[in-house]
DNA sequence: GACACCATACCGATCAGTGGGTATAAATAA
DNA sequence: TTATTTATACCCACTGATCGGTATGGTGTC
């Protein structure tokens, strides 16, 4: 009877999204074309410019449709659960790390990637890119602050600072990754990270090797499942 | 006059190569077109097609030049003449920390950012920014190997990962700066790195002598003024 | 003249975007 | 009921502009 409130979207403009998340990551922005996003999606130019105004529009939609995916992904995940803000903020660093599987363009970010060659030439695109970026490590610095005030209150970094850094660390361990062409790199840097993060919160250096174990009570909610986009390689 | 040993470019060739870092780091590959780097470099395609074969292997050149030039830059930073092993290390951070000064395009490193967009379409490409990166890293890891020996010799982690880790927060922080418009940001990132390495290394948290005793900061850029590209708006 | 260097006109491919059309189905009019 | 309109979704052929690269010719120097 009652339709959804917001009108969601129609399933050609989220495969389309989806498609241009891999593309993009693949190739970056200016490599990407209309066609290669519309050939990984299986739809038709027409479809595309249908549904979107224009490339540059497209990808802004993309940031959007990364935001929620991502966003939805880590306040799902099972470190969310945990009671101590401490180890929520290590578990945030630990799940990060066990995401590092496949190809650069299955883990690396989006919004890095877009940022790093737009930041000049298309302002819509770079502040959409730092939207997400700083959102993303304001809501890191929320437990990071808790834990701080814990377990270092005294100490005279700050929340967000830490939180930033944890963002620098990991689009810089992508990048590397991505000049190796293996993520092993990656792991390594968050390993580091890992160790300066516990460090600061008075943590003792723990194994960085596994998760640590999370009893998970009452899942929260079925909210709908984040879909890892699939990918159509396409070169 | 005694020709010198090693052949040296043609003017009108360093000009490219200095006009490529500049344009590529502001726009990335695929949006630099051959017209913006003559027009910054203040010749015409003429001499680019007779100097390169193409826009690849001009910028497989401009990866060396800026090799070249770092490597000229870093080898006669005077933290190098500092005695302790450690104290190089974190003069190293401190005197990548001066560098980070106007715009990004000024600051950041031409490897990280072609390698994003490059490592899957341009294996070449992304293979010798491969190399100049972990060629930078494997020389501060001598210091840091040095330096472990006097100081953490019983320390797990390796001189070599940690070298790597400093890259990867790095070319993070400038992603940021990048996203942020602001260099400030990067600055934070090197702090806490700077931090890090003083922890592992057992140096105090403070640091001990700010930047080292030399006034003179250095040009970033190789002698040769490079003229800023206009910012002709593409959408 | 031979060669390095540079200038300019041009070519072929590519790409973002458009114009114009079809298919389908719901809403509305007859 | 049937006919007509309206709206959405989609497809495809085409275009105008751009860009990497070439062809050709000129100019200065040995």
């Amino acid at each position: 009877m009652a339709p959804a409130l917001t009108a969601l979207p129609h399933p050609s403009q989220t495969k389309l999204l989806d498609a241009a998340l891999q593309v993009v990551r693949s190739k970056g922005y200016a490599a990407t074309t209309v066609d290669d996003v519309c050939a990984a999606a299986g739809v038709t130019k027409g479809s595309f410019f249908h549904h979107f105004k224009g490339k540059q529009q497209m990808v802004l939609a993309a940031v959007d449709h990364w935001n929620a995916g991502t966003g939805g992904l880590f306040a799902q995940a099972p470190y969310q659960q945990l009671a101590d803000p401490r180890d929520r903020v290590l578990g945030y660093l630990d799940f990060r790390r066990s995401l590092l599987r496949g190809n650069a363009p299955d883990y690396s970010c989006l919004l890095g990637t877009l940022v790093q060659e737009t930041f000049d030439t298309h302002p819509q695109i770079r502040d959409a890119c730092h939207a997400g970026i700083t959102g993303h490590a304001e809501r890191l610095a929320i437990d990071i602050a808790a834990a701080k005030t814990l377990y270092a209150p005294d100490a005279p970094w700050q929340a967000l600072s830490l939180a930033l850094f944890t963002q620098a660390t990991l689009q810089g361990a992508f990048i590397l990754a991505k000049a190796q062409g293996s993520a092993s790199i990656a792991a390594q840097c968050l390993d580091h990270l890992r160790q300066h993060v516990a460090q600061l919160l008075g943590a003792g250096p723990l194994p960085p090797t596994q998760p640590p174990p999370t009893r998970r009570p009452p899942p929260l909610e079925p909210a709908h499942a984040v879909a890892r986009p699939r990918k159509p390689r396409k070169p």
